[in-house]
DNA sequence: GATGAATGAGGGTTCATTCAT
DNA sequence: GATGAATGAACCCTCATTCAT
């Protein structure tokens, strides 16, 4: 009988170590050892879980793309106006940076830089999948808004492109410097000027 | 001092090979050698002008983010009215991407990552200021703009933070991916939207 | 004691396991979870009946070693005749590479070349004893010949010696290319060349 | 100027040493820090001659069957009769092992071993070419022999396939233990013997 | 006894940097 | 000043071996 081991459990553990140090060190700079350490486990071990150091950085990706995912989808769900919807949208997105993963946003330019020179590679993440997925819920949402005659009829896959673009750009921003401005109102001042120039006069 | 600007000259050289290079595999695959060869120059050469990989990333930063500032600066000079150059600010942005340095874009976010990995590093270029000067800019056509009550007036500082956040963003977006909207237009009806739901009704 | 029959048998089908993997894929590509995915036992359980991979080599060695010489002494022993014998060890040994242990040979130039280089390792299979063995065989074999007349008197241990050495070299040039020339026909016509050479005139 | 360094002097300093080294330790048990030391050069100027340390293995091979093919060719070519220059072979091989070469030859099975497991691979040597090359040499001076009716005319390609396996199993056992028989004699009484067989009554 | 999860020493390889020419 | 050969620190990954269950 040997030792029984939630592998789901441990590899998420592992993540959690792996986006801990990512987070802090970057990709390049962060060591196989640094994640074993930081998870407590020795450094073979990591790599009964996966592959190689791009795996493990792959898998935080998805890791924490889900987290969010999951975030947003929760709090979303809950409402029925669409323009209600849009609004959650953009104030979950301050709301998640509340939370215990603020810091693991430091991240996340690293993934969009390695994701960008990867285009081609299948093994790593599809930003472009990723931001179309997010374009496409930003879409139907605006869609539903403009049936309902709440806002002007613009090209959807346009004007959620510059919404999610928005949101992104003005939380790196952020992130350079927390103390430049408050996030959580810009994203409201966003969300107010941006609907009010969508509404109809 | 004809020696001191040849020396000059050569330095950019080794920076206009270093952002091809970095552009195409990025910080961590670019080897200095890579940099040589593409300036046609010796390995050893290269540490005649620079002392280190690092600063060589650091100075094509400098090197790069000049050449932008001037093309910005030389546009929204030639205006005079606040919220035209507001526009200009915007719609030369995607101007700058018809240039041949386009695809040196690709190592924004590599700049990105590594400036905010290293805030504290006095060494390394500081993102947050870089940012400050562009909001002030903004936030100074804001404030004419307010002061000739031609759009509402909303904090400058947090305004200057969303269009500037939404400029990166889409663009940033718009690099993964080219196809999956026009960045011109996308810009275009950004300042539409904004603009429009900035002005006083 | 069943205990001590049944430890000997799961010995034998790891020693199985372990010329097959060592077979396909060389002392050094093999692993030890090969083995025991072979021999479709844990790998902790390997360790049970060995106490290092190199143990498990060495009695493999001896294992297969121990089959080949049965073989070799079952046939010869039917035999009266001492030139009838010695015909017998040349046509025998081709005959065993008609069984299923011939794809088992790949090893041999392994554990000929591990044992050169480790001589003076008690450890490990003397292959200087393993010859001197064979060649004592022939050696009496051709003393015997001799005794009767039927064969030169040359050194018998030389001439042990060559015929040992082309039995192993005409099999180990045919195992690079089975395809090159009949190994059968060719240990027929060394059998007929060298006996014709011996034979007096 | 650059330091001018004669990279082929220099690529053959590395291989003798690794020659030297891979002969004492094995191909697994040598490091390229070894081989590194034993040329008296750094760990990394190796990886400026050489890829990887299967390179170096396999670089090793020919640059020792070139010098042994010199030789040989060297000793034959000198003498006009074939059955002369059949003698020449064996004995010439023999020859070659009171060179300072001797102890290189302790890593032959390696190589061989090696060959045998990696016969599809295109990278390594082809071992089934290297004996065809030799039983292509050898049948040509049995045929020779045979035109001039000084021998029988078995199957040239067997015949040669058979002389070329004595000739190096009986190395290879003498390699074992150099004390077990004179290997000169050996030779020379295999030559006799064979001829012997071989001859016309 | 059987197992396989955990381990870490070890070695191949990379590449920024140095320095003799 | 220019060069590129030389270097070795650094790090990823492998896998024989251990040991708790």
């Amino acid at each position: 009988m040997p030792k029984q081991i939630d592998k789901q459990k441990k590899k998420d553990r592992i993540l959690e170590a792996a986006i801990r140090v990512f987070s802090k060190n970057g990709l390049k700079s962060t060591k196989i050892a640094d994640i074993a350490a930081a998870a407590e486990i020795g450094k073979g071990t990591v790599y009964e879980y996966f592959n190689s150091k791009d795996e493990i950085f792959n898998a935080t990706f998805f890791y924490f793309m889900e987290k969010v995912a999951d975030i947003l989808n929760q709090r979303v769900k809950q409402l029925e106006d669409p323009l209600e919807k849009l609004m959650a949208f953009f104030s979950t997105w301050s709301n998640i940076m509340d939370t215990e993963y603020l810091h693991y946003f430091e991240i996340v330019l690293e993934y969009w830089a390695e994701g960008i020179r990867s285009k081609e590679d299948p093994q790593s993440f599809d930003l472009a999948q990723l931001f179309a997925g997010y374009r496409q819920t930003i879409m139907e949402l605006l869609q539903e808004c403009i049936d309902k005659g709440e806002i002007m009829a613009y090209d959807t896959n346009i004007t959620a492109s510059i919404l999610l673009g928005a949101l992104d750009g003005i939380f790196l921003q952020w992130i350079t410097d927390p103390s430049a401005f408050d996030l959580k109102r810009a994203n409201e001042l966003l969300g107010k000027i941006f609907i009010g120039g969508l509404k109809k006069e």
